[in-house]
DNA sequence: TCGCTTGTTGATGG
DNA sequence: GCCATCAACAAGCG
């Protein structure tokens, strides 16, 4: 999303209107309101909040998620559009939202009581963690670290595959019980965060390069980046998580 | 055909 | 009240 954020933020300083191509995109609006909300005027700002990418106009506010499989790519007027492509926000350029699974949406806010409403209660952004919001987050709760991680209302921003190669940056089991982990764990977490964020946010992707345990998500017999042992999978917070038993343990 | 997948939400049960 | 699990959403892939 750093990297959609970045891309609308360069290409569009001007909202002409947006097309929608596959209604069911627009999730609290009619499309056609949408577009009169938002056409004909300049963008003030483009902001990211957690996995939120948020378009502020003049007069109105868009909002976009792409759940899993979602993305905006910059594209030439004429480009054909292909079966996933959903909505286009023309302006300077054109930006078309894509999706193939169609879990990703926009939003339509008028203001900012509207935004905050829109998007609920998040925790603090993953790309602005301190240590010492991160432990208040973590305070007197139960359960995996893993699955806190994931819950955009303890932390914005992180999801399955980031919170996996942050775990294994700092040496923390992903199933480990947070009322188990103490401050010095904390501090190093924290440090994991803002260190593959950063370099996320940076490559606007996660890299899925040697060095990061991204790289061994799809391999048949994953193994450690780091110990070059075996990696093991299993399920925590109902989703596969990646691990090294020998560099991670309990 | 089955099981899996980079996200979120709501129901249900402990 | 908090947490875990599951189903649903949806479509492609091996």
């Amino acid at each position: 999303v750093a990297g959609f954020r970045r891309l609308a933020a360069r290409h569009l300083h001007h909202l002409d209107g947006i097309e929608v191509v596959d209604g069911s995109v627009v999730r609290n609006a009619w499309p056609e309101d949408l577009d009169v909300a938002l056409r004909d005027q300049d963008v003030r700002r483009v902001a990211r909040r957690g996995k939120w990418l948020v378009v502020h106009a003049e007069r109105a506010s868009l909002l976009a998620h792409f759940g899993m499989t979602g993305s905006l790519v910059l594209a030439g007027p004429d480009a054909p559009l292909d079966r996933y492509h959903r909505a286009v926000l023309h302006g300077d350029a054109d930006l078309r939202v894509r999706d193939v699974r169609r879990l990703a949406g926009l939003w339509l806010a008028t203001d900012d009581a509207g935004i905050d409403e829109i998007i609920g209660p998040q925790g603090p952004d993953a790309a602005r963690l301190t240590t010492g919001r991160l432990a208040a987050a973590l305070r007197g709760r139960r359960g995996s670290i893993k699955a806190a991680l994931m819950d955009q209302r303890i932390v914005a921003g992180l999801g399955n595959m980031l919170s996996d190669e942050v775990l294994w940056v700092a040496r923390l089991h992903p199933g480990r019980d947070i009322a188990t982990i103490v401050p010095r764990e904390v501090a190093c977490l924290h440090a994991a965060v803002r260190g593959v964020v950063a370099r996320s946010a940076r490559a606007g992707a996660i890299p899925r390069t040697p060095a990061w345990l991204a790289s061994q998500r799809s391999v048949a017999e994953p193994t450690c980046p780091r110990c070059h042992g075996p990696l093991e999978r299993s399920r925590i917070g109902g989703r596969t998580s990646l691990w090294c038993p020998h560099c991670q343990p309990r």
